[in-house]
DNA sequence: TCAAAAGTGTTATCCTTACACCCATGT
DNA sequence: ACATGGGTGTAAGGATAACACTTTTGA
């Protein structure tokens, strides 16, 4: 897809976060162990070229080639953010026209039954530290805080052009102290990681010189250059979206119970919900309505079968609201 | 700044709604009836070229050509949407290089006391349908509703690839009947009246026809190609901004009083807010802490003056919360 | 003393959180 | 009968929404 675009040529690459969930595991289409270079043996999303020649809109264009290359319709697609950033992309040397990434989130069912083969990768072995649904994660005090809280003092704790010091940002992304652990800020805790130096990116991006006390910079699976970035906005942003859209249906199957409803939002949410609290938010939002069967097969009593009620979208403005009427 | 890129060549071109408050009115920073073609008098954002050889990132690329063309340091800044559509940026029989569009939301204030003349204009002049200060607007019942009821009626209420009819939107977007105004959807509000033929721009895209029953396609002041939609976007993302983050606080003097942060919040969300419960809410978020100075110009009883207290943001997980603890 | 705007007090209501308990099935 | 998950009732606490009222200045 090199278009010989001249020096200062631009490439627009469009990055797909194609999320799913099996088996309470929130999982995401990746491409194995491809990456080239420094990242040799790190997954890559699926990406491919934006050619304005051969579609319309750069959605159209993502949906045609992650079709093309895996066979996957996508239903939800949320464009993210767009990266532009030298250095990033490039190898060392590299004389090739500039790339832009665009990322973006999909939300996608399996096959029904068909196991997740190669292709895809449990995204919490990317980022070990989001999920909490055992309890507080064993990596966070074993590996992360220690040497987060070296970088926060180091340097004076001070960043040029950030208003809040180090250990501010470190107690606010991290939950330390008075703050709690927000499920949400997934990019902004992924983004100190990777300016504390304690990412492998981060070494190859040349951004942090391995220092003598950060032996390990490699925290969770490798993934090429910016893909784990774009995949923690995917998780920051679906996370955040579930709680004012019903987004999660697109990751349920047309009926299912109010109990996997819940272990498949807890599986993104990275953490346990109250049962009944659930359940009441999921009644009186009037998101789901019986289909009248049963799934016996629960190990227990038999559940009800539910199915997305549609009709929400044009009743409710959307839960959300902070300042009131008037 | 045409690289000569070839016939697939891509540009990326950064467009700034630059959002400031005067005297309680939203405005933008705009460049004054500049568009040629198709679009002729209509205004402008301010834009420009990304050139990966001079800025490591697009956004110090856009602040240093807002710097440079208007003379403002801008403060906050967020990336929006990048749209790549062909046929949208192009006059007909156009051979240039394809252009994707980045847009930015910036806020800023004005220079204390600075009239703003020209290169400023009041956002809601574009978007006369979403200012509810003073009650709902009359153009919706004179101008918009009767012919947005037509467009829903028409060919069936139904569009393809869309879930939810005509009317269903219709209903969710301008609050008809159960639902309820979302000051928020700002963006689907303009999308909607883009797809509904009911404003100038989507003649000049040759998306609608001009109908018999359509005499008057044009609502608000006219600006060029995908800006108003940009613009639109920005104030749906800053509405709901304020809600869970303080950028409120970008729009203030370091100093001011809570009646002027209740007008100013006011002014973006398009309507009145109840006195005592905005107060109750800035208190108990402690957001603000008084100076400990008076304004004595109110026009009556002397106001104590307050800060923003940046404290908040280590302390508070931002409000906005859907499912709960546990 | 009166207009104008700042700044409370108080209540009804709803939503959130969490407690504990009962129900229907397979083995 | 009992283990296993499905499925409730209800009450305490807090946030919200709306009432109307008092205070302090300038003219």
């Amino acid at each position: 897809m090199s278009l010989e675009a001249g020096p200062a040529g631009i490439e627009i690459e469009l990055n797909a976060a194609i999320v799913s969930v099996h088996e309470e595991t929130p999982i995401v289409a990746i491409v194995e162990g491809l990456a080239q270079g420094a990242d040799r043996g790190a997954d890559l999303l699926p990406f491919g070229p934006f050619d304005p020649l051969r579609h319309r809109t750069m959605e159209t264009g993502l949906r045609s080639w992650v079709l093309e290359q895996r066979g996957i319709e996508l239903g939800y697609v949320e464009q993210l953010y767009s990266f532009g950033d030298r250095g990033r992309h490039a190898e060392p040397g590299d004389t090739g026209p500039h790339v832009v990434s665009i990322g973006y989130l999909a939300l996608t069912q399996l096959p029904a039954g068909k196991k997740p083969r190669a292709g895809w990768h449990a995204i919490y072995d990317y980022f070990p530290w989001e999920d909490w649904r055992d309890g507080r994660p064993d990596i966070l005090d074993s590996e992360m805080m220690p040497r987060l809280r070296r970088w926060a003092s180091d340097r004076g704790g001070r960043d040029d052009r950030n208003p809040l010091s180090r250990s501010e940002r470190l107690a606010l992304c991290f939950g330390v102290d008075p703050a709690v652990w927000d499920d949400e800020r997934v990019l902004e805790r992924y983004e100190l990681l990777y300016e504390a130096g304690l990412l492998a990116e981060a070494l190859r991006d040349g951004r942090v010189a391995a220092n003598a006390w950060q032996p390990r910079p490699i925290l969770g699976r490798k993934m090429r250059f910016d893909h784990r970035r774009i995949l923690a906005t995917a998780m920051g942003r679906l996370r955040a979206k579930i709680k004012y859209r019903p987004v999660i249906f697109e990751l349920m199957p047309s009926a299912f119970t109010l109990t996997e409803l819940q272990k498949t939002v807890e599986s993104i949410a990275g953490r346990h919900l109250h049962k009944q609290n659930f359940r009441r938010l999921v009644e009186q939002g009037q998101l789901v309505e019986p289909t009248g069967t049963n799934r016996l097969t629960t190990g227990g009593r038999p559940a009800q079968l539910f199915r997305f009620r549609r009709e929400v979208l044009p009743e409710r403005p959307a839960p959300g609201l902070r300042y009131a009427g008037r």
